[in-house]
DNA sequence: AAATTTCTGATTTACGTACCTCAGTTTCTC
DNA sequence: GAGAAACTGAGGTACGTAAATCAGAAATTT
């Protein structure tokens, strides 16, 4: 049987009401004896049951997920999986609130994160803008005891207690790295769609891809970068555009999203061009279609219901003090080919 | 708040002591007052406080992981993580015990499975050998009313009610699928290196990568499998007398364990010989080495700490008759490239 | 040495569920 | 319609922890 309170006050030779005090941090305990409950707790290995203390204390954790009103499919189904996890609440003592905001916007992200300082939940978990108002802010939300997880989109820095998400230098290497292979010898140029150079993840994703690609095959032209803005037809715009335009083209990296834009215009290419190697983030209903029918030959994903129930399962560990399983916590950088989808 | 045992007895009108033998299917109920106590928690959403009722009933759930007496890295890694979960057993309320058994034979396992039947747990995990002594074995155990995971090496059929492992037809063809695409259009033959056809999980990633290559590259000779036992040693002298051999080989796939073997092969190959596009295994401290060095091109791999972790989640719930989260227990299989390493 | 402050113990209630006992009520059987 | 059997209610204790009260002991100050 594993050790009760009852056997840390039998082994310190101090009441039930003494241990209580010192295990929650409540005055009025001499230091001789704190350190001497101390020590007994140590002797016996005494772990709380967090069960039995939750039961108790009527304890719920108020959790807060900050997102972007958006219309894209990764952010539907980062939703969606929110959504999953609001159903699951009573059975996991959580009380989850989504709060929408418009995207790309550090400011107004910043003051939907003050306006939850009125009433502070447990822990917090936001998809990310780079703007020193958004850092701010969080400095801000740490200081008041809120748990901190950026979401999908980091914000280095002391203030977020933890990431859930993937390393985005690492998968735009992995793209560069795929293409590359995919390419073999070949030569010719490479075209790459972004959503906007202001976010940090697409950022690095380009960083990224360009290093590894320049590195593994030198002689490939890399384009200049295209902006579609996350917009399906912006982006379907562009590529039409560039395959139009280029004739030698060999592959195409999307790092963002507006695939569905990409998928078609690949579709819609003269017969006479070979279809470039094409590699896209986010695994969609889109883009699953459009590994299947072999216009994408690859997907990197992050996995959105992982990052939401690690996110949950980091927020409530460091509401509680206790630490986590970090393997279960690393979001991986999937790779879907057509055989390996879900 | 969420309602209680308290509020069906009181929206059923009955009392608190009806309401138990319901819940916990004690007999002395007419049928009448249990359909009438069942529309009372259907109408009031009543789900039972599992933490509450294992606090109550002092449960904790005892569970064994049967796995191969082996000494390949990855089932030293799955060890690992199952002794990782043992040090966590007291917080999730198990009590994991390992039962090693010798590897690849069916009957010795069939018997040390009846041994549980003496005094049964609330789940076992296996890592399965396709054997009618196996099968027979689990069901009897399935009989007793424990819950069976299949773990890493599937049984499939009606005895066992979940399999925490992935797909390796799926995985078969994924490597099918990047040795073609990194041999681009090249010629020549590729070699395979594999446990042993005993096993299923062998014989399924075989079949995959032969079918999978072929539809991609027909003109690629797939050369006739070697069987290394899983043997570092045996594996090495297997590859280094190919590579001496064979003049074109483009590829090697290694699809069972001892890769130290294929690496040390890889490593030596005469100067003269280009290096074949190598494709192997599950990730350990020696494939990793041989990825980052070069010598190996990708490894598939399966989360050993995911599975334990799964196949706990699963029997557990299995125990309570409750549901589990089907993509949090979907065991993906990953690919890594250099660039997205761990 | 008295007055105060600080510390400690003993005890109680509560959380939501499980499980037991015993008395009492219905329903069935002959 | 009596006896047996089946059902139901009321109430208690327990699980491990939290949180509170109040009395009393010990240490500190005046």
């Amino acid at each position: 049987m594993r050790p009760t309170v009852h056997d840390i006050a039998e082994t310190a030779g101090v009441s039930l009401a003494t241990v209580d005090r010192v295990l929650n941090r409540r005055p009025g305990v001499k230091a001789a004896t704190r350190e001497r409950v101390e020590a007994a707790i140590r002797k016996i290995g005494f772990v709380r049951d967090m069960a039995a203390a939750n039961l108790a204390k009527g304890r719920t954790y108020p959790l807060v997920f900050v997102v972007p009103r958006g219309d894209n499919s990764f952010m539907e189904g980062l939703k969606a999986e929110i959504e999953a996890a609001i159903a699951r609440a009573p059975q996991e003592r959580t009380e989850i609130a989504i709060r929408d905001v418009p995207r790309f916007d550090g400011p107004l992200l910043a003051a939907a994160l003050d306006r939850l300082a009125a009433d502070p939940p447990a822990g917090v978990a936001v998809v990310a803008v780079d703007h020193p108002a958004v850092h701010a802010a969080i400095g801000r939300l740490k200081e008041a005891g809120v748990a901190i997880v950026t979401l999908v989109s980091d914000l280095p820095g002391p203030a977020r207690d933890h990431f859930a998400g993937v390393d985005n230098l690492a998968a735009g290497r992995t793209a560069g790295s795929l293409m590359g292979r995919f390419l073999g010898g070949r030569g010719g140029s490479v075209a790459v769609v972004a959503g906007s150079m202001l976010v940090g993840d697409h950022r690095d994703r380009l960083e990224g891809f360009r290093a590894r690609l320049g590195e593994l095959n030198p002689a490939l032209d890399i384009l200049p970068v295209m902006e579609g803005r996350d917009d399906p037809d912006q982006v379907h715009a562009l590529v039409a555009d560039c395959l139009a335009r280029e004739a030698g083209l060999a592959g195409i990296y999307s790092l963002g999203a507006g695939n569905r834009g990409l998928i078609r215009a690949l579709g819609q290419r003269p017969d006479a061009a070979a279809k470039p190697v094409a590699i896209a983030h986010e695994l969609t209903p889109h883009t699953r279609a459009g590994l299947q029918s072999g216009l994408l030959d690859a997907i990197l994903n992050q996995d959105a219901g992982h990052e939401v129930r690690s996110a949950i399962r980091v927020l409530k560990a460091h509401a509680d003090g206790i630490p986590v399983i970090a393997a279960q916590e690393r979001i991986r950088i999937d790779i879907f080919l057509k055989d390996n989808l879900p």
